[in-house]
DNA sequence: ATAATTATTCTACATTTGTAGAGTTAATTC
DNA sequence: GAATTAACTCTACAAATGTAGAATAATTAT
């Protein structure tokens, strides 16, 4: 089971907090703010789905996300790889470096990673 | 206005033959295969969202993509990198190439690729 | 011609998603 | 301690999605 558009954009705030009450999750987002029902039937599927879960202090409850960011980011990068690369990461990447805009710095810095990578599988 | 999943999938064998007529896009689902209605159904809702579009040959059509499966998918890559990566396409070339699993050739594959952007770039 | 087959549209309906009002319970203020 | 506020739950409802039967139209086989 995965999460809707927006139960992931609620995920997003819950992420960059790491753990928060519904008030603080409600300021976060931009003017028109959702109403609290709605939040709170969010957080309650998100709940349902074990996305997260929450701690009770007296009559609010600090929520919590369940699933690590990385762990589902790479969930969403592996479906698309599977499904417009056949399978092979070294497509996607090689198509990715192609396609995006990576400015010269950020290259390098690629490059970095992959030599240092490529030591680490050296040995 | 995006695919939903059924439409996506359904695409992504459109995609693969470049046109096709719905009796073939039916026979490449593996069985047990939606009913004519359904797909007709995801074809038409996809026309409607301007993704693909038909010849019509005698009684029946030959549908084809409207959007490039590429331009498609930078969408999608796009979108991820916005959403967790704060929009920047180096934070998520640096986490992929960390948590995906490419093997050294590939790796190596990848380092070619920069090394000729670099390149390109510098000129 | 008539029956059987094919391709498409129309209609339908259950499920999921986005959004929120109304009601309930507990805490806070006056 | 009565009124107000806060935090939830329950219920609702419209829109989007997944799926397909029934109806229609055209085509082919008998």
């Amino acid at each position: 089971m995965s999460l809707s558009t927006a139960e992931e954009q609620l995920m997003q705030l819950l992420w960059k907090r790491e753990k928060a009450f519904m008030k603080d999750l409600i300021e976060e987002y931009p003017d028109p703010k959702p109403a609290t029902t709605t939040i709170a039937t969010l957080l309650k599927r998100m709940q349902d789905k074990k996305f997260v879960d929450y701690k009770q202090y007296g009559r609010s409850r600090e929520y919590y996300p369940l699933v690590k960011k990385t762990d589902y980011f790479s969930k969403h990068v592996n479906g698309l790889i599977k499904n417009f690369f056949n399978d092979s990461a070294g497509q996607f990447a090689s198509f990715f470096t192609r396609e995006t805009d990576l400015s010269q710095k950020e290259l390098k810095e690629l490059r970095e990673i992959i030599d240092s990578q490529l030591k680490t599988k050296q040995s």
